[in-house]
DNA sequence: GTGAAAGCGCTAACAA
DNA sequence: TTGTTAGCGCTTTCAC
């Protein structure tokens, strides 16, 4: 069986308490004594048990972690820097994918409440802002990450999504293009539509117009964009460039060009936006706006534990600048035709 | 402050132990307290503390996985299978990811057992196979996933990887290939091992001659599938068709292919392993040995929770039958050309 | 500097 | 059928 505190004070002549100090730093124990017990410690490949300890009070060092999908690399790559974060301070971090499904998203922090985590970070859409408010209720630290939520006042950091639809419309227009059509999530993604609020701006910034027909809205499927895109491609004066809410939906883009033979760039330039894994990999490599995400995730991960420390600091909210990312599915609009 | 289940007996004006045996059906409980009881805990929203319960030498309902990168889609996918076996029985997953460093793993190890967890699942290659005896020995359940090791007696669920190297020499050699070479991963990867020598013996089932010289070894990155594909594609009279351990390898390839202004699948058929997102993303599309990565998250599950119950059933090793995804990354050898 | 004892939320004998 | 009580492994007063 494994050692408890026990079995290093007797086998120190110590009592427990004297143990416990010395491992907490507590109290006052002799360098001598310190020294002994932790000797034994590690002889005896004693390891303090956290939950034993979390019953006092004490943290779990156990997170949770919501996301729709861990299989959807943009996800698994915030996960895997909130990961990185967290292990470094001894934290483990409990994966929960929802499938942005409410009831999973209840299920699944009902089940951290059971196990007493220390806060959730939360990167899943939240439909009912009631599962919030129970949790703030509940005091239990949450900060959102890649998501918000407009009621709550909640710790959030995300990317800035408006400048990020900025920078894809400047380098848009930089390229000249006129004819820009838009491949959007559902409306109630608010990243998406700060996406394209700034796109709108960046194109009004540089005089081209644009008409909100020429929005198609998809969900977040691959599939999903070729059908959109089909649908804004099909059209009798075709855009010379299609700008994405994400690199899903560029690819899907992508790929329903292919298929109507339609080149990229030559003939359309596509711009995607998260920059994950498949931007790097698909042919042509894809134009994208990445989001920051290592350090998202480090700064999510800092935010729960001062949360932690300090018992209720002022929510905060953290806007990372994203950057673009130019690769080969853009290119100069062949000719600037006369409408 | 969270209600407890003093809170609850107190309101309900019996005893804890009541309370515990009506929550647990253990002891005998009038229906009409059950039902009391039960109504009462939902009005005070009481949530069972698992860690305390754990104490008492109780379950954790957590399990730990070791994988060498969530951010990885091939392990993402296999996480994410997992973690919807494991939430249909309550239980949460910690994930773990060790870039396959042995000082990771021990870390990480560390970390969960002094969280107490029911089980741990490794999907991580080990090259330190005490970690594994220690772990034995303090019989704490372990299922290899998607990976292997030799020397102890361990769970383990893998996907064929033999005959899924057979299957991918069948296809090459049925379309007319026969000058055709292989991208390695590290020899020591004991899968990939198992994976050339099927396709060796494919090869040989077809008559078609192979010498080791064809084989580049590479680390599972694109950069080095490039690197790899680069070394086997310059030579003289180069290989039609190439066979790729892992899908990262194959892309690699592809885009060093391309680069050299080789045609895929044209000039040059290339077929990957394991049949991730990216398979599906790149251009053409891969032709892959898919994994069963659903099921065998579901098979290594299950095994953990058969050895929690089962004091300690006999070791299992479980093989899957992989599957031939062709797309478009491969065709007929344009002509075979006399030597 | 050190230890005795109470208690965290729960389960499991054992009594009643 | 229900309650009393003694822990599980740990932290934390409060004496000594």
């Amino acid at each position: 069986m494994k050692a408890t505190i026990y079995d290093v004070a007797r086998e120190a002549g110590v009592s427990i308490a004297t143990v416990s100090n010395a491992i907490n730093g507590k109290g006052n124990v002799s360098k001598k004594r310190r020294d002994q017990i932790f000797k034994i410690m590690e002889q005896m490949n004693y390891q303090p048990n956290v939950n034993a300890s979390a019953l006092m009070g004490k943290k779990t060092y156990t997170l949770g972690l919501l996301i729709p999908d861990i299989s959807n690399p943009f996800f698994a790559e915030i996960a895997r820097a909130i990961e990185d974060e967290a292990h470094q301070l001894n934290y483990s971090v409990i994966m929960c994918s929802t499938d942005n499904k409410d009831e999973r998203v209840e299920r699944y922090i009902a089940l951290l409440e059971q196990k007493n985590v220390d806060g959730i970070l939360i990167g899943t859409g939240l439909d009912n802002l009631d599962i919030l408010t129970s949790l703030q209720a509940r005091t239990i630290p949450v900060v959102m990450i890649a998501r918000e939520t407009s009621a709550l006042e909640v710790d959030t950091v995300v990317a800035d999504d408006y400048v990020g639809g900025l920078m894809a419309a400047r380098h848009l227009a930089g390229l000249g293009h006129r004819r820009i059509a838009i491949l959007s999530e559902q409306w109630k993604v608010s990243s998406a539509r700060e996406r394209i609020r700034g796109f709108k701006q960046g194109l009004q910034d540089a005089q081209i117009p644009f008409d909100d027909d020429q929005i198609a809205i998809c969900n977040y499927l691959i599939e999903e964009g070729r059908r959109g895109a089909g649908e804004l491609l099909g059209r009798a004066h075709r855009p010379t460039a299609l700008f994405c809410c994400n690199d899903v939906l560029a690819i899907g883009a992508m790929q329903e060009a292919r298929r109507l033979g339609i080149k990229v760039p030559e003939e359309l330039s596509i711009v995607g936006f998260d920059d994950t894994i498949l931007a790097a990999v698909v042919d042509p490599p894809l134009t994208t706006v990445a989001q920051p995400i290592v350090n998202m995730g480090k700064q999510a991960f800092r935010l729960l534990i001062a949360h932690l420390d300090e018992a209720d600091s002022v929510k905060k909210r953290i806007v990372l600048r994203p950057e673009l990312t130019i690769r080969q599915s853009t290119a100069p609009a062949a000719n600037i035709s006369v409408e």
